[in-house]
DNA sequence: TCTATATTTCGATATATGTCGAATTATCGA
DNA sequence: TCGATAATTCGACATATATCGAAATATAGA
């Protein structure tokens, strides 16, 4: 069971516990609207997804929030890099891709 | 963001979060195995998927079992039908469509 | 009706998680 | 180099969750 029609199980566990969060999800919803997967937006660009942004409307503390950016890194969902003193995130496109061929195939036949 | 491209933001976390488990995510798949979704297995097919027989790889009591199963019911998951002395579950085919749905969509633009 | 089987509910308990504030690290600009 | 800004790490604490065993409920069959 640890592998389910050549899905990692437990890569796809992870990944449902970090968007299992209303918070993360809210997170990855952001980062989904802001930027192409597997792109980070463009400095000239009005859209931002650096740490500080995605924590607007989230009504949490910089260090909660950091938590939470942090848990779905590790889960894999987003990547990263530095830009100045800014930390730029963004939707990794395999762990996407990985999600949604999980449901694609799930919902045909049994 | 109670909304997101016409799914359900909170439906989509509560759902994550009850595949987030690996005992749970197990049944799911086991599930999703079992019978083509949307329906329950026939009484006369070698395959079946009432409660008890959804543990017997899982090594848990039969109680928490029974707590995973709920958890998956109560997020909207599984449907359910007693059938004497078992109860039968299947995998609700409206949930599995809107987690591909989400998934789908998510994977195009940004 | 009595017993066996399947499943759920309940109460207890250990572990995991979310959150915060304070302190720390990293970078930029003066 | 110093101060401001962005983000992370750490420690503490409250809440949530997973798990079990015991007891309760539901059904089938003798």
């Amino acid at each position: 069971m640890s592998n389910y029609r050549n899905i990692d199980v437990t890569q796809l566990a992870t990944a449902f516990k970090a968007l299992a969060h209303p918070n993360r999800l809210n997170i990855y919803l952001q980062l989904l609207d802001c930027c192409t997967p597997g792109t980070a937006c463009a400095v000239d660009e009005v859209q931002k997804c650096c740490a500080g942004d995605l924590g607007t409307n989230l009504d949490v503390a910089p260090s909660t929030l950091s938590h939470h950016i942090k848990e779905l890194h590790q889960a894999g969902l987003l990547q990263t890099s530095r830009r100045g003193q800014h930390i730029d995130y963004w939707v990794d496109p395999e762990a996407l891709e990985t999600l949604r061929r999980f449901f694609a195939t799930a919902d045909q036949a049994g």
